[in-house]
DNA sequence: ATGACTGTCTTTGACAGA
């Protein structure tokens, strides 16, 4: 099994890279964020006609979070359920879907593609939100999953966890997606029971980066950030085979900011 | 000159992204 996330940064503009992607990688689970599209409007059919099971939620010109899957979906989930104040996410169907499937030596196997809110300028009230929405994230796997449920969380959480996750830690340090409370407030989600793919294969390696500026030829540097991630439950930790980033898709013309974030399974 | 950002829509600038 081989599962990727990747935030394309618009699913229009970036149609024929996940399309090339799915074709060169192959996985059987493609998690995508900032499709920045409607349903209505998501490029469904190339990815269909390649034998790809599609599912999206998202709305109008930002967020937006979409599965493509080998094996048809069960059942399929939009934003938070089942959590104490699901009215105050009002964009949580923009940002979190999952879906049930069976396969892979699994009777059921949940699998979910998340973007978590940037957060603008630390302390400001996004920024607060941001946090909350890691809160609620964590409530919403306790109370709908159990930690040895076999889960696969994945996407771009904007945290880079700790200092050997970006360039420069001394001059990022309260820049956002790098303050003190985001990284607690992913560790915390990780004590639901969930493990980083990319920490258990490489715990100390340095320079590995899912996102790179725009700006300030970033990418060329290496002067990026690990922001997103694949979050595994102890189930699926045991048959953990490698995790890569595929950078050759950050070197294209017209890239994504983000690259995809690769993980390989032993089933 | 060895660098220059890229999406979206309320579109020809503002804003969000990270």
């Amino acid at each position: 099994m081989v599962v990727a996330t990747w935030n394309v940064n618009s699913i229009k503009v970036r149609k024929e890279q996940v399309l090339e992607f799915l074709k060169e990688v192959g996985p059987d689970l493609l998690a995508l964020q900032e499709t920045k599209v409607k349903t209505e409007d998501f490029p469904f059919k190339p990815y269909q006609e390649i034998g790809y099971h599609v599912v999206h939620s998202g709305g109008k010109g930002r967020n937006g979070v979409a599965l493509l899957s080998k094996v048809a979906p069960k059942i399929i989930k939009r934003g938070f359920e089942n959590t104490s104040e699901p009215e105050s996410f009002p964009d949580a169907e923009e940002r979190l879907i999952g879906i049930e499937v069976e396969g892979f030596g699994f009777a059921s196997l949940w699998v979910f593609s998340v973007y978590i809110p940037n957060g603008g300028q630390p302390e400001s009230d996004y920024y607060y939100y941001k946090l909350s929405f890691f809160w609620q994230l964590k409530e919403f796997f306790e109370k709908t999953f159990s930690p040895e449920d076999p889960i696969i969380l994945m996407g771009d959480f904007n945290v880079a966890p700790e200092d050997k996750d970006v360039f420069a830690p001394g001059l990022l340090e309260g820049h956002i997606c790098f303050t003190e409370k985001e990284r607690r407030a992913f560790f915390d989600l990780l004590s639901f029971g969930f493990y980083d793919t990319l920490r258990e294969k490489y715990p100390d390696a340095r320079g590995v980066f899912t996102w790179w500026d725009y700006q300030f030829g970033a990418f060329k540097k290496n002067q990026g950030m690990r922001l997103d991630h694949i979050l595994i439950t102890r189930p699926l930790l045991e048959k953990l085979g490698d995790v890569y980033v595929e950078k050759s898709f950050r070197t294209k013309p017209k890239p994504s900011d983000h690259a995809p974030l690769i993980a390989k399974f032993l089933v």
